[in-house]
DNA sequence: ATAGTGTTTCCAGTTACTGGAAGGTCAAGC
DNA sequence: GCTTGACCTTCCAGTAACTGGAAACACTAT
């Protein structure tokens, strides 16, 4: 499998496929005689799982962290828990700032008329 | 006033202050003879409105144009209005985005036991 | 005079990619 | 056999918004 294929299959810009494997990520893939870079369904199946866990907010490094934990069979589900719990304490925290900011600015926009006159609250709120 | 107090006062820290200047958000500030920069209380306010807008997520190219606003004495409530409208929709997205992503973190750590065995559904559910 | 702190400039690094240029490869069509 | 176009390669630079650190100069107090 090419590069371009195995980035559909795998859900990922074929650029960040093979940045993933220059930052040691994941194994660099074997090469075609001319060069190329030729992927199996095994490391379709890591970038995916690599794509997922970005989309839910994992860093580089956790996910660098889960692939460890994905690829050993032996480890204690524990392992993963105790990562995917801090994930989640931050995904809480952030909501809970995103609510305050909403709450504040939403009060702002609220309080402004939005007409031809200058006088805005919006502005004074934030100076 | 030297960076530092002024980075005080506007609750910024003083790398910051510069930075600010460097890329043109606010104006260069006075020399002293030695060439320390000087400022003074309308600087300090101009910084402590951008601290605020950063801290309200509005990025530094909207810091811009709210600055010019702010500086504006003739425009329209309605110029501010638009521009916080439009973050205030970006936060209300986030916000359903990080919903979605506390939930579907939140069914995958509960379905894992956390405890020795190594058999994870945070792990199936992100590959 | 010297020690300690504050300030200057400049360069590099951070996160996680993304865009683009210059050039090699491959398959199809004429 | 040759060209065309799509695909691939590497490498360099840029993004957002700072932050850290080095080398050197300035100011203050003892």
């Amino acid at each position: 499998m090419n590069i371009s294929a195995a980035s559909k299959a795998a859900g990922l810009p074929a650029k960040t496929v093979r940045y993933y494997a220059d930052i040691g990520l994941v194994p660099a893939p074997a090469r075609s005689e001319s060069g190329y870079r030729s992927y199996d369904d095994a490391s379709v199946r890591k970038l995916a799982f690599v794509r997922r866990a970005r989309e839910f907010g994992f860093s580089i490094a956790e996910c660098r962290e889960l692939l460890g934990l994905y690829e050993d069979r032996r480890r204690s589900s524990a392992d993963v828990k105790r990562i995917a719990a801090r994930r989640l304490d931050e995904i809480a925290l952030k909501q809970k700032e995103l609510q305050s900011l909403h709450d504040e600015l939403a009060h702002l926009v609220d309080a402004c008329r939005g007409d031809d006159r200058p006088d805005c609250p919006i502005i004074d709120g934030l100076g």
